[in-house]
DNA sequence: GATTAAATTTGACGCGCGTAAAATTTTAGA
DNA sequence: TCTAAAATTTTACGCGCGTCAAATTTAATC
């Protein structure tokens, strides 16, 4: 950089300032550095940068399961928005793993990143861990509420997603079924649990669970071999089932489409099944899977737009901002 | 450090070297190193350690396209691998943009890391760009190959494993067609094409091309705008569709699917189809995918291990070295 | 053209650690 | 117990940059 500057002809301090913000020096200036840097091709070393600076421009991502291409789409679209913000996204997945959850954090320790935007693994997160995580590190949860941890979360309106498909399923033929596994992994899963529920009474209906066995992120595995456990045992209550998630809903497509159960609207049509999320397999499936979809845009947005308000502010923010944004009914083919 | 070792009672290069690699210090001291480490909780800092450090000991692993489940797949398997032999995986999607695939390669410049897990997005590379960070970092490509880029290729036999499901379709059935994109974007479908034309003709059989016309990465989008398209046209020669890739068959499942085509082998069947690459989702489809599996814990682990060996020895290998894991062949449903 | 504020330069220090060379201690082998 | 080899300590320098204070230059205002 010493060199670069003496090349250029401009003070070091003054690049200093330039690659820290490039609009805090005079537009002449920032011409002339522009030029030379298009002359010698100096770029600043990372970690020297850093090593110094009371505050990098890394923001972590964490995301609990990255081979659901649900999340790897948030982070496709979470990475640009970053960019374009001037900061350095770090993404990383947690693989449906508590430790590795944490462990995910602490790396991200090591690298002092300016924020971290965290859709945490949930009921089985380490929560102390986290929790302590957040009081070093400004942070955003997303997708997934721990409650108390974290300087804001947004995420779906679980509550008004679930009623609107209860209520389209309900007015459109018999009322669903939840299909939903015993022991979920994710805690919007309660949340689905309970809107259902109240859903269901709330129309004057009594709540009917199709509990699934099984325990990890294969939700699909999990919705194929309970699906077909339900569809042998003849226990479906009803002509109707709604899923947890799209995942579920994708295995359980599959084991009706295995016993041969005509799954769709209409005459024929054995069974109607539902999902939740609008999985980027939704519109793939056979047949194609109403969903509720989540406003995926608007949690992320949010949530980044929240913590790099906060980052800027310099200041951890005194009360914990949450939103809850509604849900879209997507039909389809399947309900 | 300095205040650390001092209460540790350990000099600062001792503390240094241990840090670097804690084997190259006696067992007597690495124990009080240890456990002084569990008094103190002393953590390096990261940025200082790697700035004058001539080679860090982080590995950048790029892969195509992240949303897609198979590759989400390979940078879970390859993370674990990374940590375990001591490296820090860094992941970075090229979200199917060559662009962005060149600009992942520049931000892994500034981090200096030891190697790279390149897997290209191949046919719409860079070349020159990826060639050129190549020469300076060791790379070991994957998955796909850009020839004579880069220390060394590991992938699958494409040859091998077309043939294998082309012998199986024309064994149990009527020949296949094969589905494929006209542009595809990943230069395995050239391979997979000429892999099928040369089995089809050792058959003694014309081969038989559906093109699908569309870009980009939404394979499944394609697959099932295509599909619909050959099917409303009556356009299909036999009733076996071989498709270039499970992403594809997917969609193309989908459109059999909502036009009443009856997918599967055996009697009240109207179409077999089959894939290639046993991705996560082929058991789900309705009917599930009979396809070819590539030998992805072969490959990546190979990918790594030869990186490493590079790493450790120093220089850069004088030979490239290439070699092709053979497919074995998945039988599901649908063919 | 004078005044003032803003931007830049100069000079200097320090960040937290890697790393080298020489001196010292510890360990292993006979 | 002695000796050579290995490990550790001491001392010291430097990496590439952030950052500060004071001096200087530039630009904007009247």
């Amino acid at each position: 950089m010493e060199e670069f500057a003496t090349l250029s002809g401009i003070s070091r301090p003054t690049l200093s300032k330039y690659f820290n913000d490039p609009t805090s020096v005079r537009a002449s200036t920032r011409e002339r550095i522009e030029a030379a840097l298009r002359r010698y091709e100096y770029k600043p070393n990372v970690y020297a940068i850093n090593q110094n600076r009371q505050l990098t421009r890394n923001i972590g991502i964490v995301v609990p399961f990255l081979a659901d291409p649900f999340f790897a789409e948030v982070a496709r679209g979470l990475e640009p928005l970053c960019a374009q913000s001037g900061f350095n996204p770090i993404l990383l997945s947690s693989h449906g793993d508590p430790d590795r959850e944490v462990e995910n954090l602490e790396s991200l320790i090591s690298i002092k990143p300016a924020g971290v935007l965290l859709a945490p693994l949930g009921r089985r997160s380490r929560k102390e861990d986290v929790a302590a995580f957040c009081r070093d590190i400004p942070t955003v949860l997303f997708d997934c509420d721990i409650e108390g941890v974290g300087d804001a979360f947004f995420g779906s309106n679980n509550t008004q997603s679930v009623r609107l498909i209860v209520e389209y399923l309900s007015r459109t033929g018999q009322p669903p079924a939840l299909f939903e596994m015993r022991n979920a992994p994710n805690p919007n899963a309660n949340k689905r649990h309970a809107a259902y529920e109240k859903a269901m009474r709330d129309l004057g209906q009594e709540p009917m669970f199709l509990l699934a066995e099984g325990s990890g992120w294969d939700f699909e595995e999990v919705g194929l071999r309970e699906g077909r456990r339900l569809i042998d045992a003849n226990a479906l209550p009803t002509d109707t089932v709604l899923c947890s998630n799209d995942r579920l809903a994708i295995g359980f497509l599959a084991a009706a489409y295995e016993k041969g159960m005509r799954v769709g609207i209409g005459h024929g049509h054995a069974l109607r099944v539902a999902g939740h999320d609008d999985h980027p397999y939704a519109g793939y499936t056979g047949p194609a899977l109403t969903t509720v979809s989540q406003d995926y845009d608007a949690i992320t947005g949010t949530s980044l737009d929240r913590l790099l308000s906060i980052i800027e502010a310099g200041r951890r923010p005194t009360i914990r901002e949450t939103e809850l944004f509604d849900g879209t009914l997507v039909m389809r083919r399947s309900a």
